[in-house]
DNA sequence: TACTGAATAGTCAATATTGACTATTCAGGA
DNA sequence: TCCTGAATAGTCAATATTGACTATTCAGTA
């Protein structure tokens, strides 16, 4: 439900056309949700056939028409349900990165470390794009802060894992070499 | 495509039908992902048609026959190949919660602190939940660690938000305040 | 003027995901 | 024996999501 939240949330503060909503998610939220096209029209077109927004066709020169939409009374309502559902509640966040870590025992820990490596090198240019956005005007900027402090977040928590298994791949080279070398020293 | 990944992984491990599959991630893996009966169905035909593994009927007894299935050579490659992606890249997570608070000025700031501290419950539980897992073996216990680091960030995130969000309000109840009683020295 | 590439505005077919349902077996008690 | 509730094993229709495509307009420029 967020989708729509957030599709009400944006119609609440201008009427605007399904194009333009795309391009300002596109620009000024990528770091807090996306919205491909087709699936902001879907919702659009639902949000439409409950009467929580109302169509309209306008015309801007010569340009083709083009639907204009706007929050209802109705679409209102719901609007201020679905932010206290959201402010409220807590659902599970889910991290696409946490099933490769699940597995990773089936490569070499060289080869993970590695991998790993480029994952941290991805995070920080992640993060260095989430400082770098300008700052924005209310709440929203606190979605901005989430990010970065997510990011660095994790950035510390890969740090670790991979001085873990850097720690415990050496121990294993070790007693390795001990068997092959016989050298007590090492 | 962590999904197919997640099931190759588990299907290297062990042959297995279909409803074990849904049980062993809705018990153990659930804090990392979810995977509905009707999705993992879904995912297992299409590896099916994709040679990545093999299904074969099999009986136990009078229970009505189920289908195992089973990793092929093909999807041993897949599954390599899905898991050096997944390890050595980072896809942005995205915070379900991220939307409302977005839209938080939409409300007044009590009734937001209301429904904050109320996901603030919620984190907790779930923080509480995180660490009542029992230890797992090998590099499952690393994804549960990692839900707690973040269920934890999560938590003094969201404290400071609150502290901030109150105090921009008592500033301006102070207003107010000073308006309506004319109270200089509140 | 004619052409090219970017911006605008959307559509379509294919895929992925889910809630709600069916149907069987089995263990244990009334 | 018969019944009930839990476990087993899945299916189906509805919904949501996406990649790839179309088609128009406009600004700059060769």
């Amino acid at each position: 439900m967020e989708r729509e939240l957030l599709l009400l949330g944006l119609l609440r503060q201008a009427r605007m056309y399904g194009y333009q909503l795309h391009e300002f998610i596109e620009r000024d939220l990528a770091t807090c949700t996306d919205l491909k096209k087709p699936t902001a029209y879907f919702l659009l077109e639902k949000m439409a056939r409950r009467g929580w927004i109302s169509q309209a066709e306008e015309r801007d020169g010569n340009r083709p028409p083009r639907r204009v939409y706007q929050i209802t009374a109705e679409g209102e309502q719901q609007f201020q349900r679905l932010l206290r559902d959201n402010l409220g509640g807590y659902s599970m966040t889910r991290f696409a990165g946490d099933v490769g870590l699940a597995f990773a025992d089936a490569l070499p820990p060289h080869e993970v470390l590695v991998l790993l490596h480029q994952r941290h090198t991805a995070l920080l240019a992640d993060l260095a794009a989430a400082r770098a956005v300008p700052q924005h005007e209310g709440s929203i900027q606190l979605v901005v802060e989430h990010r970065i402090v997510h990011l660095e977040a994790e950035l510390h928590w890969l740090d670790d894992v991979m001085a873990r298994i850097a720690a415990a791949a050496r121990k294993s080279a070790q007693s390795n070499t001990n068997v092959e070398r016989s050298d007590p020293y090492d």
